[in-house]
DNA sequence: GAGGGGGTTGAGCGACTGCTCAACCCCCTC
DNA sequence: GAGGGGGTTGAGCAGTCGCTCAACCCCCTC
């Protein structure tokens, strides 16, 4: 009502608002109306202090990004299993569907596929995940034969895919995610045999690898 | 022009304008008029034909899976190892990015999660490919040790989103799928060392399984 | 030739969009 | 007290939205 405020608050209220507005109603839904109406607050504010609809879209996806990877940063720099960072990926999935705070990612990304001014920070907002991701996986790929096979950074990107990409499909086919958590639980399980098999896995995979370049190189 | 034709090619140039739209422009600029435009064809026809935009946009996804997934049935039939499903991933990924025709499906998927409406033919443009994936992954696991320890199903579901999501982590930061896929391919070559091992492997799986499903069981 | 129905058309309604703008409030500095 | 600037407000413009509708064209049946 009154302006006393610094000014800065209301800018946290649109951003807030922002993420809120896309997860519930999605990006074909999201005005500076709307997003305004969800913050309490007037709709020229969205102008005045990002100066566009895409800016503010842009400003929020990186904010609701950082968010999001400071709360869980913690609890990945505990992962040192494959097996452990599917648990927590699955938990991550649980938590937050029920209050919308993946949905914004999926929202803004197919809104950025066609949207070149969306399309940096979305990548940036993704990438904050992957980042954290590649982390946990050097340190999961460290001392096991799998190591010096696998790019992590590449390895990370894929999980950062997969899993906004399975939160989607669970969006539209509840249930779903479920049981692809427990296939690839149980396919982590087979990552922890190779660990086990040592030096002999590790003379096998190298054998293994030589022929599939070889098939590949080829075709 | 002249209204000769029989009415049911322009319900398909509906179609496909509503795809080409959808994939070139996103789901927050695929109206009505803006199909119509592209189908070459008057914008009442979309209500006349479909009812409500929801509804061709609905038609439109299933309609374009259908396409797809026929299209290429027969490459998958011939997929017989998890290097080949990664390859024949790869390609198509590469094939058809170009013509957005699986942007579509992304763009339908972002505006689905708040639209209950749309969400139903998602769901079934999306498990099209699922089911597809699934024949060929039983096909993978069925002389290989891993078989008695995975879901075909559960596997082809993450695969689906997985793809999807890769897909439009593609589309905001190009470049970097082609290492997520190059980092799987050597994941994949992994699980042919398993193959290979044979019994002793299908046992040392057997016993790690029992150790993880304690501690799950426990936590 | 009269009638009828599937398919098509352009105009138009009310609602909503992004965005602008003059006016205003509050607080700080002179 | 005068002035100024950051922050805020409601009204309003031009454009697009989903959707409706009366009129029309073509072909088929009597």
């Amino acid at each position: 009502m009154t302006a006393g405020a610094t000014g800065a608050d209301t800018r946290t209220k649109l951003l807030e608002g922002a993420l809120r507005t896309l997860a519930e109603h999605g990006i074909a839904k999201t005005s500076a109306r709307s997003v305004a109406a969800s913050a309490g607050v007037n709709q020229a504010l969205v102008f005045y202090h990002f100066g566009s609809v895409d800016e503010l879209l842009a400003a929020a996806c990186r904010y609701g990004a950082e968010q999001r990877v400071a709360r869980h940063r913690d609890r990945l720099a505990d992962v040192t299993t494959l097996a452990e960072l599917l648990r927590c990926g699955r938990e991550l999935h649980e938590e937050e569907r029920a209050g919308g705070h993946v949905a914004f990612l999926a929202q803004v990304l197919a809104g950025a596929q066609t949207q070149p001014r969306l399309a940096p920070a979305t990548a940036a907002g993704l990438d904050l995940w992957t980042a954290e991701i590649e982390q946990v996986l050097v340190r999961i790929l460290a001392d096991s034969p799998l190591g010096e096979f696998t790019d992590p950074a590449g390895l990370a990107r894929a999980v950062t895919g997969a899993f906004v990409g399975l939160e989607m499909y669970e969006g539209v086919d509840p249930g779903g995610a479920e049981r692809a958590f427990e296939a690839l639980e149980q396919l982590a399980a087979l990552a922890g045999v190779l660990d086990e098999l040592g030096p002999v896995a590790r003379r096998a995979v190298r054998h293994r690898l030589r022929r599939t370049e070889k098939v590949q190189g080829g075709a």
